[in-house]
DNA sequence: GTGAAAGCGCTAACAC
DNA sequence: GTGTTAGCGCTTTCAC
């Protein structure tokens, strides 16, 4: 385990360079790119030298020097928008997993949550040159997104996109949102409210699937507009209570909903899952904590951002020049927040999975 | 606002160039050059023209030939552990809250939790010639830290480091230890367990704070070690336990930690805080979830990030050539999982902020 | 204020 | 296998 090196001066009191090392080692320049660029054709004798060399020297490839001559950087561009929910944090762990092992950069920018910010955000990746775009559950307009397109590709992950030559990556929350209702369904709930994302990436998909599933069995649908945030939830369910609609169910839009939905029911002296089940929505970490043990649909974060970056890489590297829109399967995970609605006794274990 | 824009080809198939903004406007590159770095010493006619021009062609410069040309980057170069732990995405908000200010961009590495994972992620930002270097609770041994130092400034954060003119900004951690045991003690308790975070960042420095006070106090010290997660609060309870040691209060080393040492102790049957206190360390969004309440040592997360990345561009512009040690005071939070022990009432209010 | 010329450190043809 | 020669797109003296 070699210390980190680091940019080291030469005698001119400049950086190190390729023509300090090939001086060194008594060769040329264009040798020692070989070498760095581990071309096979380069003799095993002199490939040492140039290694000893460059190691004596604390030599270190300049890669911008490196990206605009050969006009690629290995990196690729990330917009961000909210590290505050675990579910992007989440993703993010497989987006660097993968850059980690196809050896890409990551370059992260973040729009501060408003489309104008994403825009300025996406312009300095574009500055920077970045092989490829990232963009994590945009607020930015579907056009931008386009114009992003001519020169250098984007994928889009957790938002679904159908047009143009953009890849995309989602989980179909249609049929998470009918996974959400089926399950409560099954356990005996009629009334079923949904607390949803409002504008947020996903939502409408989720809300979509909530109301058909809830149409295709006879129920009447209720549902609260709120949007991706724990006081959100609390502000739904207290516009529920206000209205004297309690549900005995509520399926809400994330984890992060369900849980203020789930506080402020407590508080009313309501317990979950006895008087109104709660089911949530991503199955972040903060779900599975044993403390919440919160009945949710699973999006499949780790392979979602792993699968992000490789479809971009793929493109990057033109080993694929047509669209692609993967669509990754949604899933229940019960928990210790659901079951049948009150004083009933419903079908053999409310704890089962139901699909 | 425009839409974004994209480095588009010009007649030749290539990007768009300086060159070709100079040519469309009847200027020479070099007048074009000032414009773009808002020179004052271009009249507002040519002006005018040439950024006519670069928006018509869709001009975007080329960051890496100016790095190349100009040796600066502004770009800052972000080694990153453990994105899992709130805490860091925390911290990471307030980065990139003073990068989008000061108008840096982030380049930024996973090291994959281990140090030389870490080695070769700071071996990529510094190839990559970033300004200066973040290290976000490194694992990297301290020399590895210091080699950095040669050429490309580096600040720590969340790790305390005096050697050196390595910058660092952290938490009084020292401190924090003391404030949880004094508001246990303060409450009542004697028997005041502490689950520490084994070599984590900060890990040392608040279990030496623990041992001090309960020192001080003339209390018998007890420490299970640990690390920081979930789990490991779950399995150093259950050591407490097979020892039949049972606190009546427990110091974790952080959020997760108590979230585990929370659960365990109530699957045991036993309540929080009426049976046993629970202290956490952090404040993460986690302990504030109305759901956990934790009490728990905040420390000022975003404060933590803004001022690290704050500390490094001052170093970079040259401002400051003296190393930094900024300490920031950690706080107690009181919220609900602390209590006067069992059958004991202590004081006046129990919920009362105790320094 | 403005333009010409010389690099920044590297890759990529192409000869040998 | 190895060296030579042009650039990549920009900044930066330095004259005018």
């Amino acid at each position: 385990m070699s210390p980190v090196r680091n940019p080291v001066k030469n005698a001119q009191g400049r950086q190190v360079t390729m023509d300090d090392v090939a001086r060194a080692a008594g060769v040329s320049r264009a040798l020692v790119s070989l070498v760095m660029r581990e071309s096979p054709k380069v003799s095993e004798k002199r490939r040492a030298r140039v290694l000893a060399a460059a190691e004596r020297l604390g030599y270190r490839p300049n890669a911008m020097a490196r990206g605009l001559a050969s006009r690629r950087t290995h990196t690729i561009g990330v917009l961000l928008n909210d590290l505050h929910n675990p579910f992007f944090a989440e993703i993010m762990d497989g987006i660097f997993e993968a850059a980690d092992e196809l050896e890409y950069r990551l370059l992260i920018g973040t729009g501060r949550r408003e489309a104008a910010g994403e825009r300025r955000a996406v312009d300095v990746l574009l500055e920077h040159r970045a092989d490829g775009l990232l963009l994590v559950s945009p607020r930015l307009p579907l056009q931008g997104i386009l114009a992003c397109g001519r020169g250098t590709p984007p994928v889009v992950v957790g938002r679904p996109v159908r047009e143009g030559h953009v890849d995309s990556v989602t989980t179909d929350d249609h049929a998470g949102g009918k996974l959400a209702v089926r399950h409560l369904a099954a356990l005996g709930h009629t009334r079923i409210a949904h607390i949803d994302g409002g504008r947020g990436a996903g939502s409408s998909a989720r809300r979509a699937g909530y109301m058909k599933e809830m149409a295709a069995r006879g129920l009447g649908p209720r549902v609260v507009s709120a949007e991706f945030t724990e006081v959100a939830g609390v502000a739904a369910v207290e516009r529920l209570l206000a209205a004297g609609e309690l549900p005995t169910a509520i399926f809400a839009a994330n984890d992060l909903v369900a849980a203020g939905a789930m506080d402020r029911l407590e508080d009313e002296g309501l317990r979950v899952p006895d008087d109104v089940s709660i089911l949530g929505y991503d199955n972040t970490f903060l779900a599975a904590l044993h403390h919440m043990s919160l009945t949710t649909i699973d999006q499949p974060r780790l392979e979602l951002g792993r699968l992000a970056l490789s479809t971009l890489v793929e493109r990057v590297d033109g080993v694929r020049t047509k669209g692609v829109h993967l669509r990754l399967e949604p899933s229940l995970v019960v928990r210790a927040t659901t079951g049948p609605p009150r004083g009933q006794t419903f079908g053999s274990d409310p704890i089962s999975v139901v699909q």
